[in-house]
DNA sequence: CATACCCACATTGTTGACAATTTTGCCTAT
DNA sequence: ATAGGCAAAATTGTCAACAATGTGGGTATG
């Protein structure tokens, strides 16, 4: 548990290192940075668990920090909406509902429709290139897993990650990548969502990078919709 | 400038006190919201200058207070959006960029439309009445006014404040209400964008109205988007 | 004269201690 | 036996001092 510090390498604001291009300058980083990603992967991924409450002097012990330094990680997990905090009385990890979950869909499924709007109209043709290329990385990996029952989580998030990078609104982009998918994750991590939807999602996924590559926001915008809809009557239709 | 602190009783979270149906007991507040209130009020008032830097010891002798309360009020106000901190640098206030002006308005109009839709979905009778109150104020108060050039804000930002309010998605709330909508009022202040479209806008807000009654979520989310839509293209126009 | 280096200053990050509030457990009275 | 209240313990909010980092100016050198 001691020098827990120097495995935290990852990169400060994005969800996952694999996106980053490259790492050019690795940022100098602070204990309140190391110690707010350390404490959101472990929310996310159940380690501590939602709904506990969340001790600041245990947690400052066990990281061997000062209370200081582990409050501003809990307000910034606060604004990630991970924690809610009451005022004298401390922080708790934020349940996990299924009213909760769905109102993550809507909130994406507008987003994220505008998303591809926008990514249809600014599309670069770095950003052509790149979903293209991830487009048959997955294609490749769902072939070889043929067959089986579920569906990569991971492509699909980096399916969601990249079309909105592309959209080119820096306030959409944050909105979704820095705040909402630590959400998403968390509830797929823990409520363990693989989805049957492996080659449809798939090809839901070609047919919404080939709006964008036409140009057609309208169209781009119709197909997330209903692909992240479908996504949402799926776990509802699996909940009841 | 000494007790300062008192005057600050504004509620928590809520972004206007019209807007709150009653205050049942005054919630405890500690010293760090009520730096961040007034801070934030500042910054969307323009008394601190966008794009100017934020002095730590400069701001908690300003306030008699010490600098870690102030330091945990300006981390509230970077995740709001308002601020925008370096490590070992300082905080800076946003700057107000014309880009950032309208990568607002396509978010609102993802955001707001999902409002509309959810909406018409689960109307209430008590938030059905409160709308239909709210506009025939609005009606009233564009009467005595007609013929003036500009509309209130503030009976726009009522109106699209409720109807966040009516969708019943508390995620969506907190992100419009709790997060963009101070930047919103940001522009609005600075820019000073008083809209010409008043009769316009006000026939737009009873149509939506109309359709959220209706519960024709469809129609209800084409019509709010219109209206976003019609507001940043004037607004586009006027800036060039 | 321009550039690069170095040092003093100011600002930010971090810590441990103090004050205020809430929670908890025990004791008492009905 | 149970409800109420009081006191002790634990937790959170606040503060001032210390350490680390960035900034700006001055000087020496090409």
């Amino acid at each position: 548990m001691v020098g827990f510090l120097l495995d935290c390498r990852q990169s400060g604001s994005s969800l996952n290192d694999s996106h980053v291009k490259a790492a050019p300058s690795e940022a100098p980083r602070t204990l309140a940075d190391r110690l707010f990603e350390t404490l959101r992967a472990e929310i996310v991924e159940g380690r501590i668990a939602a709904g506990s409450k969340i001790s600041e002097p245990e947690l400052a012990r066990r990281f061997e920090a000062s209370r200081g330094s582990l409050r501003e990680a809990l307000m910034r997990l606060e604004a990630l909406g991970l924690l809610e905090r009451r005022i004298n009385v401390g922080a708790r990890v934020v349940e996990l509902t299924e009213r909760g979950l769905l109102e993550l869909y809507d909130v994406r499924e507008a987003l994220e429709g505008m998303a591809c709007r926008l990514a249809a109209g600014a599309r670069t043709a770095e950003d052509l290139a790149e979903l293209r290329r991830m487009l048959e990385h997955h294609e490749q990996q769902e072939e070889l897993r043929a067959g089986r029952a579920y569906f990569q989580p991971e492509g699909d998030f980096d399916f969601h990650f990249r079309i909105v990078q592309a959209s080119g609104n820096d306030l959409l982009i944050d909105t979704l990548c820095n705040r909402l998918y630590y959400r998403v994750r968390m509830y797929r991590y823990q409520l363990g969502m693989a989805s049957p939807r492996a080659q449809r999602a798939f090809r839901e996924h070609s047919h919404i990078i080939e709006a964008i590559e036409a140009g057609d926001g309208d169209l781009a915008e119709l197909l997330m919709r209903r692909h992240i809809r479908a996504s949402r009557q799926n776990i509802e239709n699996k909940l009841r």
